[in-house]
DNA sequence: GCACGTTCAACGTGTTCA
DNA sequence: TGAACACGTTGAACGTGC
């Protein structure tokens, strides 16, 4: 039996394979990281053909507007939809302590990760 | 068909579906826990803009000081009178840095992650 | 049975490296 | 550019005490 994991598994972006949900879209960790980036950026990015550029997994790094376009056109989004940009989800404080707590922290880190099958 | 409109079973902060009283005010599972959380972890959060974030299911995560507001006017507390199982809290609420800059050790190279069993 | 505390997978974000 | 890592919050599920 063709199982769930392969069919819906797929980038919304560009067909890749998708590691999860990323911005409310299921995509793969290059597409995520790629809109991450880009729509802070360049949000006014355009393309230089037709715009309408194919998006695959093969031709994804050729045409970055038609990526986030499609990307956008997918349901991505960053949620900042009625507040202005908070420069971080918590505490916006993303320098100092970041760095602080990265260049001085030992962190245990003794997550059990036992096996637990939630449905979310 | 119940009558779930009748019912007031809305979240007093966020207005998400209720799973009961938390703290002696009607919340979803995430202002509880989010409430639980962060009145012991952060009593001195201050919202970086004008302190009048919208609280909504869906904004609820952004402004972490006006959610946490907005649980302490909805009449949430903890009921330390009856309740004093905990040794002691330890406050001192310097802020927030302080408290990951107070754990100082050192970063350690731990590999976390684990295969996660990704069922969705 | 309800409220509370704990657990942990899912997710967002920053950083690093090839 | 993208994979991987590091670290944090979130919230549903779960166990427990009253």
């Amino acid at each position: 039996m063709v199982s769930e994991e392969d069919e819906p598994k797929n980038c919304a972006v560009c067909g890749d394979r998708a590691t999860g949900y990323h911005f409310h879209a299921l995509t793969c960790e290059g597409c995520k990281g790629f809109f991450r980036r880009t729509v802070n950026k360049y949000p006014g990015l355009t393309c230089p053909f037709a715009g309408s550029c194919e998006v695959s997994r093969a031709q994804r790094r050729h045409c970055p507007a038609c990526r986030l376009q499609k990307c956008l056109a997918a349901g991505m989004r960053k949620d900042t939809s009625s507040l202005s940009v908070h420069p971080s989800p918590v505490f916006a404080h993303p320098g100092p302590c970041a760095a602080f707590a990265h260049t001085h922290c030992r962190h245990q880190h003794l997550h059990g990760a036992a096996n637990r099958q939630v449905h979310q």
